[in-house]
RNA sequence: GGCCCCAUAGUUCAAGGGAUAGAAUGGAAGUUUCCUAAACUUUAGAUCCAGGUUCGAGUCCUGGUGGGGCUACCA
């Protein structure tokens, strides 16, 4: 099925199990000693999710200990079972079904849980590890095209996925390589020195990618026209794409870029500049950053080097043409082109030269590359290649390959035009949530400044929470009527528990038996300070405890016990799909326990005191967990 | 043609080799003198086919069928 992260094992953050749930390993592997006398492995000891329906906090399978103890699985069980709560503080009792021993937490277990951690910043917050640093690169655009909904999940993952590293204790730089030459963008050039008139972004109102886009759109009209008049006159298709002039002008073109001629240059700069500010706009909208930019224009001729020196070890060969090769058929490949047979780079080259820069630069433990997964042939080559040539970036180098966005009437074709337009995809899904918020009357005492704010975060929120459920590694459908609906497992579902969370802790504050400390809410992955809600009860109660937990309560506790572990395991698989899916079962299950057991109209103060304790530690994982998807929460709505 | 990936309710997605395969949406039926109904409850509904490995397979292996991607001196 999916391929195994096996290769990222040097994020060493490999133990996915929790605290608890290595204590119970461990005292399992001395159970199975003293009462079996076997000394096994400590990963036979295996957990599993506890039920729902099924009595318990943490499970253990014991079936692949039925060998070592020559015992039916219930009785295996039973006897660990009873091993465990002699020598093991915290558990209270078990139960065995089958061959899987449930234990049963104490509830001071729980309490002490919460209150050590809820108004703790750094929980989930995993320290630094003085390491070598990841290099992170994602979104890659093109400057003859505008953004779109394809380069909206490459940087939306891209920017979650260093949120989440960073948050794994990594150092992690984001890198951005802008693909500004080649023939493509002299197609645009061409079509604008043709048939621009002088135009601008600021004569046309048009946005400055949009506007470069619009003459590369210009050129490939004209272009076909040209082709289609050829081919009346007899030529094949391919031989009329070779024979159009327009094509011809704009290999022109290129010569001349390449050859430094001014004119082409100043019209080169202008025209990327305009592209530029328009990707900027782009990247604030949609709440993604860098921390280097690269240009293809400045790295295009890296590589050469290492070609040249390939060829002079004898590793890479030439043909009677010129052209340079590399033989990658031991390894399974073909053979591949690496330099042309007029010298000149093609996009393996290049990316071979920027491999050897960043490593060179950072000197990283990996270099990952978010890209889609039509080029997991070109990262399997290039990975090959530097390795023939014994380049240590080899070993670093990883392609996050993610799956393609599919619309429901098929793919997207930049050329048909079937593309969704990144900016106008935004903007409709805060459109949306402008109409569906008003249509509610959920702001009305609002100011337009917040209500404008609100919106966004709603609309982005719906957005980015649509695409980064979905596992990176799959293929995924978007459906422009779905994406907007903000009910069920959504953005904004998840949005609005947490309002209505803020919304209780407000009015448990204004009641005036608690003090609720409210700090900015920030990049709490990198700024672990700024910790809202932090519960500070007047009563010399500091940490109620009441009689009894009840089932939801325990529940929500479980969930969130396993926060730090779920962001270690979207560390280790690079998946913000797994944050998004355990935030959303956390907010389901608060859910649940609101609308079913009453908070400040609880009538005993320990009870009401610790609900509130409950609620406010739920807010704030949900709010680091959704900082985590690069995901706003409002605290009304 | 060769190589790679995918296949789970009508639909879109979950499920570290482990219990009765979970959600959402759509369908049906309910919940508001009460902390935000963008919520909650109940209900019907699925592992493409055929073999194999295993105490145990949606998950691993083989073969089929159906979809997608790659296979440029494009990037």
């Amino acid at each position: 099925m999916h391929v195994k992260f096996i290769e990222l094992n040097y994020l060493c953050i490999h133990n996915l199990n929790s605290i608890m749930e290595q204590k119970i390993r461990e005292c399992c592997v001395d159970a199975v000693k003293e009462l079996f006398g076997e000394k096994i492995a400590p990963e036979l000891i295996g957990f599993e999710k506890t039920k729902k329906e099924i009595e318990g906090d943490f499970t253990v399978v014991v079936f692949p200990l039925v060998r070592y103890s020559r015992k039916s699985p219930e009785q295996t069980a039973t006897e660990i079972g009873d091993y465990l709560i002699k020598n093991l503080p915290g558990i209270s009792s078990f139960g065995v079904i089958k061959g899987f021993l449930n234990l049963v937490m104490t509830e001071s277990f729980w309490f002490d849980f919460l209150y050590t951690e809820f108004g703790d910043p750094s929980f989930g917050v995993f320290p630094a590890r003085n390491d070598k640093p990841v290099v992170l690169e994602y979104s890659s655009p093109n400057t003859n095209k505008p953004l779109h909904l394809g380069h909206i999940r490459n940087n939306l993952l891209g920017y979650s996925i260093s949120l989440i590293l960073e948050a794994n204790g990594f150092d992690v730089h984001k890198v951005n390589l802008v693909n500004d030459r080649g023939i493509h963008i002299c197609k645009s050039l061409v079509a604008y020195m043709k048939w621009g008139k002088g135009e601008t972004p600021e004569s046309s109102g048009m946005k400055g990618d949009h506007l470069v886009g619009s003459y590369y759109v210009l050129f490939e009209k004209h272009y076909r026209e040209e082709i289609q008049s050829l081919t009346g006159k007899g030529m094949t298709e391919d031989e009329a794409a070779g024979a159009a002039d327009l094509i011809g002008e704009a290999q022109e073109v290129l010569r001349q870029w390449e050859a430094k001629d001014p004119d082409i240059l100043h019209l080169w700069r202008t025209m990327n500049d305009w592209a530029y500010q328009g990707f900027d706009t782009t990247y604030k909208q949609l709440g993604v950053e860098f921390d280097k930019v690269y240009y293809e224009s400045d790295t295009y001729l890296l590589g050469k080097q290492l070609v040249q020196e390939g060829l002079e070890s004898g590793i890479l060969y030439s043909k009677a043409d010129g052209s340079i090769w590399i033989d990658l058929q031991e390894e399974g490949l073909d053979e591949k082109l690496l330099l042309r047979t007029d010298g000149t780079s093609v996009y393996m080259t290049q990316d071979l030269g920027t491999a050897e820069q960043r490593f060179e630069t950072y000197h990283p433990s990996r270099m990952i590359y978010v890209v889609g997964n039509e080029q997991l042939y070109h990262f399997d080559v290039l990975k090959k290649v530097l390795k023939k040539l014994g380049n240590p970036a080899s070993e670093t180098l990883f392609h996050l390959s993610y799956g393609m966005v599919e619309l429901p009437e098929g793919k997207m074709k930049s050329r048909e035009g079937k593309v969704i337009d990144a900016d106008d995809l935004m903007d409709e899904m805060v459109q949306t949530a402008e109409e569906t918020t008003l249509e509610l009357g959920k702001v009305d005492d609002f100011s337009a400044e917040k209500s404008a704010a609100l919106f966004y975060m709603i609309g982005m929120g719906a957005l980015k929470y649509f695409i980064l459920k979905i596992d990176p590694k799959r293929n995924m459908l978007f459906d422009p009527k779905e994406s907007i609906d903000f009910n069920g497992n959504t953005g904004p579902f998840i949005q609005y528990t947490h309002a209505r969370i803020q919304s209780l802790l407000k009015k448990a504050k204004e009641t005036g038996s608690w003090m609720l400390d409210a700090g900015p809410a920030k990049r709490e992955t990198r700024n672990a300070k700024s910790e809202s809600s932090i519960l500070k009860p007047e009563s010399s109660t500091l940490e109620p405890r009441p009689s009894t937990l009840i089932p939801s309560e325990r529940e929500i506790l479980r969930l969130l016990y396993q926060y730090p572990t779920v962001v270690k395991q979207a560390g280790e698989e690079l998946s913000p799909a797994l944050i998004a899916n355990y935030v959303y079962e956390l907010v389901k299950e608060y859910n649940q326990f609101y609308q079913e057991v009453p908070v400040l109209r609880e009538e005993d103060p320990k009870k009401l005191r610790f609900r509130l304790a409950l609620s406010a530690f739920t807010g704030s994982v949900i709010r680091k967990g959704m900082a985590l998807l690069g995901i706003a929460v409002p605290d009304r709505m």
